[in-house]
RNA sequence: GGAGGAUUGCCCGAGCGGCUAAAGGGGGCAGACUGUAAAUCUGCUGGCGAGAGCCUACGGUGGUUCGAAUCCACCAUCCUCCA
């Protein structure tokens, strides 16, 4: 009924898709129209190989999101059985296999930060999918007589996927991985014969195994002929297959991958502050691709908001817009609250005017350090005990030395001349206790200094 | 099985008895300029030390030498050629 009320959504899916730069190949597009057009149902496989989606995943899990606002059906499939073989897609070399547990551990991860995206009651209510239900007992004679079959080897190895690693002699691949590929095909046959999903969505670097699921569906069940009207014909359209060109940063990089390492979705591992940090640091000229893939902001909104980052890329207005969605869409308005006071605080203000307590909320994200109120005295304050160690900026003496020669020291927003040994006086500290440290204009650090004890103090 | 060659700091790569904490590049961090952008320029990029300086480091273990990343022996791993 739902459907019914906005059926330009499944027809204008396309188009839409298309304008975002999701679509990169598609097996069929005059199926795919014609199937969103009518309402459908498709999957995006997600692999367990860590206990949280990445930034880079959220392409994919909102892609899912487009399709479900749009009248289609989407379903989430773990890779909890394929999560076990690896897939050599992408990889230059063979993966180190995983526990039956740790995989366990990371699908059921995967699936909680999934919930948040998708609506799984209602009309077009998603779906979850783990393929560990239907690969764990499959036997082998039955999968090499019902599937293998279907495959011709000398087929599988013009797979670029493959092929990469066939002529790297270091690497190599092993049967294991290569036998992958089949087990994805297989996947798409279960959940178009048994779930009714007529298509497999998925990056750029999956199209091999997409076209791999879409023939052996095609050879296994009998479908409708592109031509026939829905009545008297099988439920269910043709099979078919999209891939969406992987994000990158306009360096070529791998999009959501820092020194510090990957912004995950998990608030646990990257802060939604980190994670809004990270939006806002866009490059400029990413800008307008993030908008579209990574936002559920309409079309006319997006649009406008380019043209005014065009017209004036300082203002940042691109930038803010991204981090606010992103950050919303992971973490809700709190998140998005709790990062942009964090933000004010950090880059506007002087993180002074704030009370300990305060701070610590503000920060809560950002690494800190208690040091011990027994060490603060035998060392004299120092400001060694702010800088250097475990939980603060620096590693060793020398480290912190140079980078206070450089200047990019910054303790409450003051520039810190001082050498490592000088005492810190207490006017510095908020509450003659705290600090928030900066390193340049990207680290930051809360560094305090605990209470003395009644015994130590008196 | 035989003959050669390789193994250097986060990565690539020069060095082939002292002038080497080790050229050069990449990456990273920081400073300047800016817009928490890009580009550019500059500095830094083993540890301890206020400093002089000391310590640790060139696949591993021993050795030669006043002195070794550099020479020798053995071991390990990889590559090439011949069986």
């Amino acid at each position: 009924m739902i459907a019914a009320l906005k059926p330009a959504g499944g027809a204008g899916l396309l188009d839409d898709l298309r304008w975002r730069g999701l679509v990169h190949q598609c097996t069929d597009e005059a199926i795919a129209g014609r199937a969103f057009a009518e309402g459908s149902s498709a999957y995006i496989g997600f692999d367990p190989t860590a206990p949280s989606l990445h930034i880079g995943s959220l392409q994919q899990i909102l892609l899912l999101r487009r399709l479900q606002d749009a009248g289609q059906r989407p379903i989430a499939l773990i890779g909890g059985g394929t999560g076990m073989i690896g897939d050599p897609s992408g990889k230059s070399a063979e993966r180190t296999l995983q526990g039956l547990d740790t995989i366990a551990g990371h699908a059921d991860g995967i699936r909680t930060q999934l919930e948040r995206f998708l609506a799984f009651e209602g009309p077009h209510a998603a779906r979850l999918c783990n393929n560990f239900d239907w690969l764990s007992d499959m036997s082998l004679i039955a999968f090499l007589r019902d599937i293998g079959k279907h495959f011709s080897v000398n087929a599988m190895v013009q797979r670029d996927s493959v092929r990469a690693r066939l002529q790297e002699r270091e690497h190599g691949i092993s049967y294991t991985e290569f036998s992958y590929m089949l087990l994805q095909a297989y996947d798409f046959l279960i959940l178009y014969r048994d779930f009714g999903c007529q298509a497999q969505l998925g990056g750029s670097d999956q199209w091999g195994n997409i076209v791999s699921g879409v023939d052996l569906v095609r050879r296994l069940v009998p479908t409708r002929a592109a031509d026939e009207t829905r009545a008297g014909a099988p439920a269910l359209g043709p099979p078919f297959g999209l891939t969406s060109p992987l994000l990158t940063t306009r360096s070529g990089a791998k999009f959501g991958k820092t020194e510090q390492g990957t912004i995950w979705l998990d608030a646990g591992r990257t802060s939604p502050f980190a994670l809004y940090q990270f939006c806002l640091a866009s490059d400029d000229a990413d800008v307008p691709a993030l908008l579209r893939r990574l936002t559920l902001l309409p079309r006319d909104e997006i649009e406008a908001l380019e043209a005014r980052h065009m017209a004036e890329p300082s203002a940042r207005v691109g930038q803010r817009a991204l981090a606010t969605a992103v950050v919303e869409l992971c973490h809700g308005q709190g998140g998005v609250r709790a990062a942009e006071r964090a933000t004010t605080v950090l880059f506007t203000g002087d993180p002074g005017d704030a009370d300990l307590g305060e701070l610590q909320e503000i920060f809560a994200d950002v690494p800190s350090h208690v040091v011990s109120a027994a060490d603060w005295q035998a060392e004299a304050s120092a400001l060694r005990l702010l800088l250097v160690g475990e939980g603060r900026p620096f590693a060793s003496n020398g480290e912190a030395k140079r980078k206070l020669q450089e200047g990019a020291v910054r303790l409450n927003g003051q520039k810190v001349t001082a050498t490592l040994n000088d005492p810190v006086p207490s006017e510095s500290l908020i509450d003659g206790r705290a600090a928030v440290i900066r390193i340049g204009r990207k680290q930051t650090w809360l560094v305090c200094v605990a209470a003395p004890t009644e015994e130590e103090a008196g």
